[in-house]
DNA sequence: CTGAGTACCTGGCAGC
DNA sequence: TGCTGCCAGGTACTCA
């Protein structure tokens, strides 16, 4: 699944290809992939999570979705966690009426200031980049055609073959002390790859807790980015076992902890992230390489390779841990 | 506030 | 062979 270094590899890929590039059109092929995008004038989350789109909600939200994004130009990709977006270039070519019978009161100045188009990849949504006349790939659910200044037209394809990741236009609020980000992941704390990630905030995070290391590293608010592949393979290398209070860490240790995150997601990173089957793939469809570099996870029944005793794997509401029950012993506090 | 439970989806695969 | 049913995974909702 696509945590932060595969997410990274996305946005890196997109940079040069949209940077600048105007959307020529739009077409919304499966209205379930805007999960998270609320219409002009609509609550957030009406109609939205918990509920199946109903087939009117879900043409609304489509047609707004095609309007307000056809016509922008895209600025560079930006990434927090797993949250990737790209905001949209102050609106010139709109002064206010929008084409066709457009709701009332929408686009009522010039165009939709700081918006952005914000991406979730969830468990298998992909972002691919096509010659226009490519064939298509599979589930590919939201197509955009693009035109960029020097690469000519593209298409930018959203994939995904569970719909647990959507697209959206979102908001653009200010965060500090730089920069800004979506309304709807404003709530998630920066990630370790973040040159204004807390340090110290995360230590006191972790250790004024009392449930165990791998909830905390996989609660958003503590830490972003991390999923459950990233969250094992941290503390195998930390050696830290996964139910391990976070008051039972000390201060050095849950420095250790983010340290250890840092590493894993630089080599992640490095090898152009995690792939099983197809789950995820970079912008041309191709697979990282950092599923041969894990430790840890999805090794149940193998050798740590530390210490030659077998990988554990157990039940973790409602998915999977590994850890070698040698190295990774429980703490209690 | 915090924790527990659950809906959202599809395709792959085990089991019969 | 063909069917059923289970499961993965991240997020954000509701409820206690």
């Amino acid at each position: 699944m696509p945590e932060l270094p595969e997410v990274e590899v996305v946005r890196a890929g997109l940079a040069p290809a949209v940077t600048g590039a105007r959307v020529l059109a739009v077409e919304v092929m499966d209205p379930r992939a805007l999960k998270r995008h609320t219409p002009v004038g609509e609550e957030p989350g009406l109609g939205g999570h918990g509920r199946t789109l109903s087939a009117e909600t879900g043409r609304g939200r489509a047609g707004d979705f095609e309007r307000r994004l056809t016509g922008r130009t895209l600025t560079a990709p930006l990434r927090r966690g797993k949250f990737l977006w790209i905001p949209l270039a102050p609106d010139t070519a709109r002064p206010g009426v929008p084409e066709g019978a457009g709701g009332p009161g929408e686009h009522g100045g010039p165009g939709d200031p700081d918006t952005a188009l914000l991406a979730h990849l969830g468990m298998s949504g992909q972002m691919l980049l096509r010659a226009t006349d490519a064939a298509d790939d599979r589930h590919v659910r939201i197509r955009t055609w693009i035109e960029h200044p020097e690469h000519g037209e593209l298409r930018l394809d959203f994939s995904d073959q569970r719909l647990f990741g959507s697209l959206a236009l979102d908001t653009l609020t200010p965060t500090a002390p730089a920069g800004s980000i979506p309304a709807q992941a404003a709530h998630i704390a920066r990630d370790p790859l973040d040159e204004y990630f807390d340090d110290a905030g995360f230590v006191t995070a972790i250790r004024s807790r009392g449930v165990g290391a791998k909830k905390l590293l996989l609660d958003q608010r503590i830490v972003s980015g991390v999923g459950n592949i990233y969250a094992d393979e941290t503390l195998w290398r930390a050696r830290v076992h996964p139910d391990t209070p976070g008051a039972a860490i000390s201060p050095r240790g849950a420095v250790a902890l983010l340290h250890h995150l840092r590493e894993v997601f630089d080599q992640a990173l490095a090898e152009g992230g995690t792939s099983f089957d197809e789950q995820y793939v970079n912008v041309n469809g191709q697979a990282g390489y950092f599923a041969h570099s894990l430790n840890a996870y999805g090794r149940g029944g193998e050798a740590c390779p530390r210490c030659g005793t077998a990988i554990k794997r157990v039940p973790f509401g409602g998915r999977s841990s590994h850890y070698c029950p040698r190295c990774q012993r429980r703490k209690s506090s």
